[in-house]
RNA sequence: UGGCCGAUGGUGUAACGGUAGCACUGCAGACUCUGACUCUGUAUGUCUAGGUUCGAAUCCUAGUCGGCCAGCCA
């Protein structure tokens, strides 16, 4: 009985996410939509960010759990802002954030607003003919003179009272081109002393002269955002139109538009919730922009950057960014969510999967010199301890090795469980070595470590057994693999970069790359991109695109949490 | 001197009139051939003031603080 009631309680508990998916399991309850379908409505004039990730798993999430489907539209009504690489991007994104979900919700092709403005116009003629909206003459200065401010209503425009059939031929002759960019535009005929702005006769269509990236020049006027969306939104059959927090005054628009049209229905509905905004970061489309075009990271996929395609390069895996906005929820309330939050979402995920491997970034070499010269001998290396199948593989072991150089101190600090003069510790799964010599150059540089092992403390030796305090990497130098290891840090200084009328460039943080020449065990020359694995006591690491067959480079993900290290250099 | 929206530990998020819980972070400890993982413990919270009620984080009123809105951007 208890277990029962526990039962239910729960399963009431998982299925209860958020203000949306109660509005959702509502309108199904009550009959309102036979099939549940969302959107997620991009305007193709940059990449994807951790921001748009948040909808795109908002919306194809709740597809998905309601048992509908969720269209990937373009929305491409602006065509001086928007290019194909753009759109090229965002489905490659999208389809990699969602990876399996795909199959079951997404809409087969990518849908384009700009394949709607055939009928868009239409239902503009019918706003017409209705005497809901007429053509203006008003230039975009005297429109914002006479929309008045938040205080004080705005004044009608003289030519709001033009006869239908005046308006019908403007328009028409506004779609034909005979009129330069601005000189005129359709309006909605609502109340311009509406103390919402948007209500005060807001436009529907603009002229543009311009070339659009999929119509070509078929089009010299095109529809203003409010009068296309909630269009797009019903031609599409849309059910829950979900929008962020900016866009809640504009919802009065929306219906108003749909409201005054002969469309299906139930009508769209729109719903707003919070953006996402993660600290030490910046998410406006101008802003990456800028870091792109002055040059401050290596491009929209530079792994320093938020973008959906930045993260994928860097190796954080789609699922772990899923985790992450599952976990930083969905509300009405403008939030900073901790950037150890999406760190922790990549650590859990990585960490049962990503096979362990030995990299030593900053190396010494160490000599033992009581091992014979000329003799190797394979060992036997555990490739995750999370998981009993990931079983073993074979590494080199040598008379010269290499280890990281924040693994031994030669005055060390106090609980320093590492390396140091006349010290000892375990090279994993392999001997306990004890220092027994500095080697150094004329300028005082640490030249190479000279060691004794302990031949009976391998693994199943007589002193395997023997207690050590520390534990380390390291790399058979002879085998080892030259590579260049990118280390990334947060790109900025400062929680908030872009708070107040801060300039953030200025908050950039000088040391968010760091380059190394590190060593690694001769298995990771193979790994194949798209692959993350863990340098054991180090972090998550990739192979970068910039990789080559003689050319090594490899991504930090993310580091391990180091309660140890966090006073010291990263890496 | 407008309209709309919001406010729960350091951060994010639950509690839908009935014991303020979870995760992250921090700190302390246990374990450890990864100073990781895991485990244990611990710290910190309902913006304020009234009201309704047996009972309020939740409902009402007012205030405070914050956000959004005056593109022919989305």
């Amino acid at each position: 009985m208890a277990n029962e009631q526990a039962e239910t309680s729960a399963e009431t508990e998982a299925v209860r996410r958020d203000f949306i998916r109660d509005k959702v399991k509502a309108d199904l309850a009550a009959g309102v939509h036979a099939r549940i379908v969302t959107r997620f409505p991009p305007e193709p004039n940059g990449y994807l960010h951790i921001g748009h990730a948040k909808s795109i798993c908002l919306n194809f999430g709740i597809a998905r759990e309601f048992g509908g489907v969720c269209n990937l539209r373009m929305d491409d009504t602006n065509p001086t802002k928007e290019e194909v690489e753009y759109v090229e991007s965002i489905q490659a994104d999208v389809d990699w954030l969602i990876d399996a979900w795909a199959k079951e919700v997404k809409s087969p092709t990518v849908l384009f607003a700009s394949d709607y403005f055939e009928q868009m116009y239409g239902y503009a003629v019918d706003l017409v003919r209705k005497g809901l909206a007429f053509v203006c003459d008003l230039n975009a200065e005297d429109f914002a003179k006479t929309r008045g401010t938040t205080t004080v209503p705005g004044t009608d425009s003289p030519f709001r009272d033009r006869a239908v059939e005046e308006n019908l031929d403007l328009l028409e002759r506004m779609r034909n081109g005979e009129f330069p960019d601005g000189a005129k535009t359709l309006r909605a005929k609502i109340d311009m002393a509406s103390p919402n702005i948007h209500l005060r006769d807001p436009a529907l269509y603009r002229i543009r002269n311009a070339h659009h990236h999929r119509t070509g020049n078929s089009w010299c006027i095109y529809p203003t955002y409010d009068f296309a969306h909630c269009l797009e939104d019903s031609i599409e059959g849309i059910t829950h139109s979900l929008c962020t927090l900016e866009f809640e005054v504009h919802r009065p628009l929306y219906d108003w538009i749909l409201d005054h049209l002969d469309v299906p229905k139930p009508q769209p509905r729109q719903t707003e919730f919070a953006r996402l905004s993660l600290n030490y970061t910046v998410m406006s489309k101008r802003k990456l922009l800028q870091l792109v075009k002055d040059g401050h990271v290596a491009g929209w996929d530079d792994p320093r950057m938020p973008t959906i395609s930045a993260f994928r390069r860097r190796g954080v895996p789609a699922s772990a960014i899923r985790d992450f906005c599952e976990t930083a929820g969905v509300t009405r309330y403008k939030s900073q969510t901790d950037l150890a939050l999406l760190e922790h979402s990549i650590r859990q995920t990585l960490n049962p999967i990503a096979p362990r491997r030995f990299g030593v970034l900053h190396p010494i070499k160490v000599v033992l010199t009581n091992y014979p010269e000329g003799k190797t001998e394979e060992l036997e290396a555990g490739n995750n301890p999370e998981d009993p199948d990931a079983g073993t593989r074979p590494l080199v072991f040598g008379r010269e090795i290499f280890i990281d150089q924040d693994d031994f101190a030669e005055i060390p600090p106090p609980k320093f469980h590492r390396l140091k003069p006349g010290g000892e510790v375990r090279l994993k799964f392999g001997y306990i070595i004890k220092c027994e010599e500095v080697v150094k150059d004329a300028s005082g540089e640490i030249e190479e470590l000279r060691c004794t092992y302990d031949p009976e403390s391998k693994r199943g030796g007589a002193t395997a057994g023997r207690k050590v305090k520390g534990t380390i990497h390291w790399v058979e130098a002879a085998g080892a693999v030259d590579a260049e290891v990118r280390l990334y840090d947060r790109l900025f200084r400062v929680p908030e970069p872009d708070a107040g009328d801060a300039n953030f460039i200025e908050s950039l943080n000088p040391e968010s790359l760091a380059v190394t020449h590190a060593k690694l065990e001769p298995s990771l020359a193979a790994l194949p991109l798209g692959e993350c694995v863990q340098f054991e006591r180090l972090g998550y690491f990739c192979r970068d695109r910039d990789s080559s067959t003689d050319r090594h480079v490899f991504n930090r993900t993310i580091s391990l949490r180091d309660s140890w290290g966090r006073q010291g250099t990263s890496g």
